[in-house]
DNA sequence: CCGTCTCTCTACCACTCGGTAGGCACATCG
DNA sequence: CGATGTGCCTACCGAGTGGTAGAGAGACGG
């Protein structure tokens, strides 16, 4: 690839990067063109010479998002057809994608506010093969005994995107409303825990919790 | 009351209701004066007679927002008070101020999306008392050993709000991730039923659920 | 009946927005 | 070397924004 191409690739991704992060901050309408490139360190029209308008801009910064999050299902479909101990494994990659930039449970969770209509069959295609997986898992899991009954399996996954994305995206304020300190980029420690623990105690009979007094049978699922 | 001083206090209800719904729809920015004077059938030099700046206008939707779930508390803090079966009593209190009208979850995720540093402590005082009772509740459970002793009271009453704001904000695009026919202004009682029982069966031992093959000692705090 | 006060209106303001026109520097290639 | 084309720039545009000035219609109190 020529350098010159290749330069072109390069301030198309800043702009991309920068436009990420401002359309999660202010919102779509509330980040302009001038700001997105000023952080990139051009003018506006240099910026519209790679996004045509400022709805190209959006739907790149969503696509990008979005291919990001194509890469990050194999390693968790590949979780999640490992071994007994499969929820955790299936929990830590898919958070580690929001982990990585919060910003991206703030954007996914604008669009969804914003255009619910264009935006959503775009997520769709991207979360059924995972949650297809998941649910199937549980569905698995029922028949064994090893599941709670009374899961039901896609609506279990719509209440764990939820959980995940307005944790990721609201945290610092949940934070302040706990009288927390709030942290820079993650969620507290102790938030994320809970979040997890939710998730996974809502699936299983029993959780990974040292039952006090009673001794019970371990159950495959609880740690 | 005159019916002057009655019929300004009128227009003003008027505007902030439209606000309040044009606000979660498109945002504060997204959402312009003339929209809102237009919507309630004035123009917009009227509406600024009312309130002076459309920032005075957002603080006074937001206000109205927290009176009416200050109006909401006492009758929570009655089913936190009343019987063993407290859950589905508190849970039932606190979903039906966002079943009213869903535009108070979109409105307060914005907010807390848009000004978590001005939102947040505003949002704090109000559920604070709230919060705080379940928490005692959740601790004194422990005690008992009716509530599950690795619940963290705090940040398990954050995953909640997630779960509910998150819920009734972005229902509309969540049941199309997951192929199913939204309904108009509720989550459908499909995923409404799976929120209730996340947040259930993740705070006791036992759910609801017929455990189909080995009996188990009732616990109290499951149905 | 007349002055005052309340509320709404039309007309306008400065400003910012997304987007365009056209020129300039430079790298590439024949 | 000149021709071509790429990528960035300054300058500008119309549209829409929040907000203001000031006039007019009608209710109220003396």
């Amino acid at each position: 690839m020529p350098p010159l191409e290749r330069n072109k690739r390069d301030v198309a991704q800043r702009i991309l990067d920068h436009a990420t992060k401002l359309f999660a901050r202010h919102g779509f309408v509330g980040a302009s063109l001038r700001d997105i490139a000023k952080a990139v360190g051009i003018r506006k029209p240099s910026l519209l010479y790679h996004f045509p308008s400022k709805d190209d801009l959006r739907r790149g910064v969503l696509e990008q998002m979005l291919a990001h999050w194509n890469h990050a299902v194999p390693r968790i479909l590949r979780a999640a057809t490992a071994g007994p101990e499969q929820f955790d494994a299936i929990a830590t990659e898919a958070l580690t994608f929001f982990r990585e930039d919060p910003d991206r449970a703030r954007l996914l969770l604008r669009e969804l506010l914003d255009r619910p209509e264009e935006v959503a069959p775009l997520v769709a295609m991207r979360v059924q093969p995972w949650s297809k997986i998941v649910c199937d898992y549980i569905r698995k899991g029922q028949e064994q005994g090893r599941v709670r009954a009374d899961v039901d399996p896609e609506a279990y996954v719509a209440q764990v995107i939820n959980l995940v994305l307005c944790g990721f995206a609201t945290h610092i304020s949940i934070s302040r409303v706990l009288a927390q300190a709030p942290e820079e980029h993650d969620p507290s420690e102790r938030l994320l825990r809970e979040m997890l623990r939710v998730a996974k105690s809502s699936l299983f009979e029993t959780g990974p919790a040292p039952a006090p007094a009673r001794a019970r049978p371990a159950i495959a699922g609880g740690a």
